[in-house]
DNA sequence: ATGAAAGCGCTAACAC
DNA sequence: GTGTTAGCGCTTTCAT
């Protein structure tokens, strides 16, 4: 390996102006850097970042802590949080939580032994008695997003009760009066308040909530699947269903789909979270969008402020989603409506 | 910030035991190694990994450089990837490089900058002769995935021709003569592979590739679904279809159902990758299924062998698919062929 | 405009 | 079984 020394040598100056004009961080005279640059490209000198953060105290490199990498709603926040990042110059280091605390942190630990500048998590269910804590010693910026409690961290998620109970809203509009719920893992914000959403619609017309109407899919494609298959087997089944995340609403199409019953016919259908090909399903699927890539690029925004050294008090940030008026709630033509 | 410094004055010992204990590289006295497990515990150390590589010359980190962190498939990539080193003790730095060379040279060299032990490429067009040569120099192990050239590297990819020809070779038994094609992005591997096994389907029967049927779809949603909107709006319109990539998929069925034709009865429908959800469109999508999970793990087993010094021949394993025979083409029950 | 030198926090010979 | 010491390759004062 080639070294800073290596090159100063060749060109004949010390390790010091070599520094700077990697960097620019001072003047130099236009032959003594050309001289440089010329060495540099002589001896194929590349920096050695690791030298370089130990001496300089920073990385450059941000860490993101997320709980299930193979949901397509994190494989598109990833993308949008690497590419603000990479346009800031800083590179991400990925880690996946499993929604699970103890390998929460063996993740964010690890990434605090890097000396990540900054990180980015979505918490698992726990995390504020565990990880968060351990986060805040180290004194490393950090911005919440997807879920979490109020800890006195920037955070940014999506916006849950509001959508969610216009989901219920329409499917009540629609005369519904037995809406079941497919509901996710048990601890997580996003899950209390979309079902409080729901809970909300149903008290907005006086109607009590069904327990039995009530069905835990623990945001678990293959539980949702179990559960509503078993719901929806009954002789009192509900006349529609919401499903409040992505992965339930897969399981839940699958249950329906098994059971041999139709959408909307049989049952009228809306779910939180949009997918890529909610409008080649059949009949395409009424849906609340979240929008990924301003709640990547939000906090990447606020990330960086902090690592700018912001004493801003905490922010907390919610990314309205889209009402995605479909045919699975049973409407044929859809005018817009809320 | 506490260093080691600060643990060993505590414990009263060397930061040479500190580091011993820490990392357990040689016997220390029961006793001592409890004083400084306390000592540890009590001023929240927590070593610092920049340093920590610098002096052993080793990062405990792995670059993954990828074309398009937004597509689903790499998504379950990066997953199964980072599962895998994460059990070997290594972290995942990840970098999208938009299938596009100059990106690509950012990404792989920030990773080199930060001295990564080893790395992931699913080289963009064009990377032998510009990112791939300079990694080389480098001396940094890598293994290349998804595609790529032989260029000497250890390399896994899916079976292409072979899986694409199965599909066309299928529709062809069902009587198939006109079949189009939507052929993904040019100049990269799998592409040329998954067209060739097509033609070869072709050939086999004694058909001739007929220019008009074959459109590029540039591995993008959008191209395709204009492009074969284009195509099955002609006259002579095609009686069957093969799309080589998730991407490309996507977008014809779009282009079908926008032009308000259905699967089988007025095309007949194939394609290469599955989805989560290609069991629940109507009709089910007949597809070759890559293995992600198998490519993933696989590279960083080589990979971690290539770290510790391997220096057997570059390998090149062909990881087959699956071939899911569902509705899409026209079968109605589906029994297993090939 | 440039150089010398002191670290950054750790690992790993090498001594005892 | 433990301590001393010399780096790892860079940044950054402080001089000149």
């Amino acid at each position: 390996m080639t070294t800073m020394g290596d090159v100063a040598r060749l060109a004949g100056v010390s390790a010091s102006t070599v520094s700077h004009v990697l960097n620019g961080t001072r003047n130099v005279n236009a032959a003594t850097r050309l001289r440089v640059e010329a060495a540099i490209e002589e001896v194929g000198y590349r920096r050695n970042g690791v030298a370089r953060s130990l001496a300089a105290g920073r990385t450059h490199t941000v860490g993101l802590s997320i709980s299930a990498l193979t949901n397509p709603y994190f494989g598109s926040l990833v993308h949008a949080v690497e590419r603000a990042l990479s346009d800031a110059g800083y590179v991400l280091i990925v880690g996946d939580s499993h929604d699970d605390v103890s390998s929460e942190q063996r993740v964010t630990g690890s990434l605090l032994d890097r000396q990540v500048d900054g990180m980015i998590v979505a918490p698992a269910a726990g995390s504020e008695r565990t990880t968060l804590p351990e986060i805040t010693r180290s004194q490393t910026p950090m911005v919440l997003i997807d879920r979490g409690e109020d800890v006195g961290f920037d955070r940014i998620v999506p916006e849950n009760f509001g959508s969610a109970k216009g989901l219920t809203d329409h499917l009540l509009d629609l005369g519904h009066r037995r809406i079941a719920v497919v509901r996710g893992l048990a601890g997580i914000s996003s899950t209390i308040e979309r079902f409080d959403g729901h809970c909300a619609a149903l008290a907005g017309r006086g109607i009590a909530v069904d327990p039995t109407l009530v069905v835990d899919g623990e945001s678990s494609t293959d539980v949702a699947e179990r559960e509503v298959r078993a719901l929806m087997s009954r002789a009192d089944r509900p006349t529609a269903l919401v499903s409040l995340n992505n992965a339930m609403t897969i399981g839940t199409l699958k249950a329906i789909r098994g059971l041999g019953l139709s959408i909307p016919q049989d049952v009228a259908f809306v779910c939180y979270d949009d997918f890529e090909w909610s409008d080649l399903f059949e009949p395409r699927l009424t849906a609340a969008a979240q929008d990924v890539e301003t709640i990547g690029v939000t906090a990447v925004e606020l990330l960086l402020a902090r690592i700018r050294g912001s004493e801003e008090p905490p922010r907390h940030i919610r990314v309205p989603t889209t009402f995605h008026h479909r045919n699975s709630c049973g409407c044929t033509s859809a005018p817009v409506r809320r």
